[in-house]
DNA sequence: GTCTATACAGAGATAGAC
DNA sequence: GTCTATCTCTGTATAGAC
């Protein structure tokens, strides 16, 4: 007989090991069978709990995003940083692609996974416009950046770096992304209308990789 | 006994029906057999000309980025426009958001068609930083750009461009639309490097909106 | 309210006969 | 080149056990 376990802990049990799958195998990949077999129950007791595959989908990406958040919101707290390079950083770390489980970027990042890439850039824009408006508003009253459009600057900066970095719709090569690095910080930099060269020093993070 | 049609015909026979059923329905919502029942063949004789459904998408795919790419070379060629502005029509000109058969567009808005924008923004990238790169150079020797790194500064604004127009992201509402173009050109302007106001008279072709 | 078991429709894809 | 038969998978819908 199966143990008859409190709601919140099964929905738990399922969203913890889809992710784990979705991850090692991908999303289109993993059957609901998969999961099933795993966490032990029955395709009826999924659809209590999910009304389809996309639901959990939605649940999981919801998750790595606020995590993504969380870290983000840490480094902007640090008033030690100066303003611009806080929310360079702040955006670099928000990204699963610079976490420790860039095994979450790398299956993001596949073709066939398009759903979850989507849903993923949709959920995180939002959030993070949320948590940097307040630090981009500040650095505009300092007159720190110059920028018109302070939403939609720091949205296309956003989409920017994730399409650079946590995406591979430009199908770059390794060799390039010293390069690809500079460019991103580069065209932020005109974006957010700081002075030139007020990123250098971010650079260095990533001198060694050129 | 089933009419046996020169391969090529029937491989366009397929892509014709499948081009209008991905429109009209959805990709995802269509089935093979809904193409099958049109071109009135057997799911065999599918499987003989593609090797997955997904193969037929991306060649209806390459299609529209090759109609896109038609469209923005028509534009470059004519010398009487002024080299900035003439990229800027270019850019929007290429994406089917703004040509006349916007049902394209439409469908390749939809969270359901993930796989299709994904594919069609990596395809369209690829071609589209070809069609641009001559022109974005003579740019820079004439000095009407100033860019450090001018094929990434043009990635980023067909990227932006596309995630702006053809891709529903950002989730805008329509009043926003004017908005949303004049920050857009403001960004396009800061990362290519022009100076200030220059595509101010672009924006009047989108007065009517505001 | 939580769970099993199972049957079923319809999807994409494959094998092999003709 | 074309077909039919068949496989696996998602997702729906049950009926019923505890």
């Amino acid at each position: 007989m199966k143990a008859i376990k409190e709601g919140e802990v099964r929905k738990r049990e399922i969203l913890v090991t889809a992710r784990e799958l979705f991850i090692k195998k991908g999303y289109e990949q993993t059957s609901i069978n998969d999961i099933l077999k795993i966490v032990d129950i029955a395709k009826g007791t999924f659809y209590y709990y999910f009304a389809s595959k996309e639901e959990v989908l939605e649940a999981i990406i919801l998750d790595i995003v606020e995590e993504g958040a969380r870290r983000a919101q840490m480094i902007l707290k640090d008033k030690s940083i100066p303003l611009v390079n806080r929310i360079m950083m702040a955006i670099m770390a928000q990204a699963p692609e610079f976490e420790g489980s860039n095994e979450i970027a790398e299956e993001l990042h596949k073709v066939e996974n398009a759903k979850l890439e989507q849903l993923y850039l949709k959920a995180m824009l939002k959030r993070m416009t949320q948590v940097l408006q307040e630090p981009v508003l500040e650095g505009i009253e300092r007159d720190v950046f110059h920028m018109d459009y302070p939403m939609e600057g720091i949205e296309s900066i956003l989409l920017l770096g994730h399409m650079m970095f946590d995406c591979d719709v430009f199908q770059w090569k390794t060799e390039d992304f010293p390069r690809k690095i500079k460019a991103f910080l580069c065209n932020a930099e005109r974006i957010m209308g700081t002075s030139v060269g007020e990123l250098d020093e971010f650079l260095q993070m990533f001198g060694q990789l050129s």
